[in-house]
DNA sequence: CTACAATGTGTAGCAGGCTACACTTGAAGG
DNA sequence: CCTTCAAGTGTAGCCTGCTACACATTGTAG
């Protein structure tokens, strides 16, 4: 059946799974991938450069511009050029860290339910599984 | 870590295949999505409604609409309105059968190379895991 | 010092997801 | 028949991916 095919699986839980997080996530006007930054960011202590955020995420360049701006337009995080006048620090604003933690929950709750239906043992072999594929692809 | 997160890997397992098998299929003029709606054509003797289209791919209609008006720029299909004519039909061309036979081929090693680092009971166990996940999110 | 290469960023334009809204056609009820 | 509701499609506008190209800054070789 075409439909068991890994790829098609694959795509079909990521648009569903982005579907249903965007939505938790429109109360605070973010998205998925700008709460993946928000995420780094944090990690880091709430700042880094687009070039770093752009080699977390595993995405295109232009990707992080437009996220970065998204983001700054809605008074998550700030800009400005490094020393290195190549570089751009992207800083979280207190704005943002007033819901960090909310933010870190609700990560946490999507990728629970995401794996709801899975035993722990389950849960532990399909991340080790992913985990091979996705290094093979780098 | 959170490169561990199992939405993270399947987003980023995602992403890649989909610039991958996008540029395998460049010479024919056609995408990963382009390519799983010829392969659901041609399953079904080469004609659907974009209705049909739409509940196979699971995908919203204005998406339907977007993939199949590329397709038909390109010459692979063609669409006329059906006797109830809120229907559109939706039909390979000859131009299209002429490389269906190809594009399978293409499809398959793009799902091998995917899960060319499992063995085969790895690969069958990601397979039920993933369609479990999959239809838990419905 | 100067020229060239490498690095990071920006912009344009495209594909494919989505929601929200509008429209036409067909079916079903009164 | 007429009204109303359901179904399928279309359009607008957004976000996130991408490639290709352009540009500024920095590092490096000669």
């Amino acid at each position: 059946m075409l439909k068991n095919n890994v790829g098609y699986l694959i795509k079909s839980i990521n648009d569903k799974l982005k579907v249903k997080a965007d939505a938790e996530l429109k109360k605070y006007r973010l998205t998925m991938s700008q709460c993946r930054v928000f995420a780094y960011l944090s990690s880091r202590g709430g700042q880094a450069t687009q070039k770093e955020i752009e080699v977390f995420l595993d995405v295109s360049h232009p990707t992080v511009v437009g996220i970065v701006s998204r983001m700054e337009q809605n008074g998550y995080v700030t800009c400005r050029p490094d020393e290195d006048k190549r570089n751009k620090n992207v800083k979280l604003t207190p704005q943002a860290e007033a819901i960090d933690t909310d933010l870190q929950k609700n990560m946490q709750s999507s990728e629970q339910m995401l794996l709801a239906p899975l035993s722990p043992e389950d849960q532990k072999r399909l991340r080790e599984l992913l985990l091979v594929v996705a290094n093979h692809l780098e």
